[in-house]
DNA sequence: ATAAAAACAGTAATCATTACTATTTTCAAA
DNA sequence: TTTGAAAATAGTAATGATTACTGTTTTTAT
């Protein structure tokens, strides 16, 4: 419906976010897109980050830590945050779509998905725990 | 740790919660209780949200809407959210730990538990698109 | 009774995000 | 190739949820 015009900063935003896979947030975003455009605004990296989910080129995380992340890697996958240092790190584990179905069963109402969220501690944080 | 003292604001925040199966937000709690305590300051009520969620009492969801939503049910259960109207709903399903399991396989890591929110169109946003 | 800890009301501050505005860019059609 | 309307921008102001601060009041163990 809405007619996109081809936008650099756009372009570069989605470019940053395909280098990485620590799920960064728009601040984050912004500090690095600053390096190749020293001009951009904060407001634009939030608008472009909003039209690149609403085009489905990239996905929102809302994790519960107060500020949306961002994943170039639209493909389905989930998620774990760890509860300690904040890290959202992807998981590799099949699809459970199923669940969908379950929670059908006695509802009302039309179920589409759901968006899961693991936590716990991650790898890092763990062996910091260690005293050998 | 944290000495709690009994506080008549918390026990009405925690008492008015209970009332409600629709997971209200810090700002509803607050203009209904303050039918009973007109004094009561909207910092008191995050606070003792906060303080009851810490403790166990309660539990805090983020469903993804940028506002937190309070449920007094801390018995393991699913909601849903409508995606057009946000009302948030509990699910009669059963407890699914067993994908916690399926994220730990190939995780090297802690995983001490999930959420999981279920989106759609509620019964009565469906039916308000119903043309007979 | 008393006094230290906890909680309070009221208000200011913070943080993430969105809205506004005047200017610049894109791009399809002339 | 111009041209002009739509889209996007930078910069800044505003919003909304939440937290922090401060002087006062409550709680509660002694």
């Amino acid at each position: 419906m809405t007619a996109r015009k081809y936008s650099r900063q756009r372009e570069l935003i989605k470019e940053f976010l395909m280098t990485r896979k620590d799920h960064p947030t728009a601040d984050v975003i912004y500090q690095n897109v600053r390096n190749e455009n020293p001009n951009i605004s904060l407001g634009t990296v939030y608008r472009n980050l909003t039209l690149l989910s609403e085009d489905g080129e990239i996905n929102r995380l809302n994790v519960g830590d107060g500020t949306d992340h961002f994943d170039a890697d639209t493909s389905p996958h989930y998620h774990f945050v760890c509860t300690e240092c904040g890290s959202v790190i992807d998981l590799e584990m099949d699809s459970i779509e199923s669940i969908n179905s379950a929670a059908a069963a006695n509802f009302d109402g039309r179920i589409e998905g759901h968006r899961t969220y693991f936590y716990g501690t991650c790898r890092h944080c763990t062996r910091l725990h260690e005293h050998s």
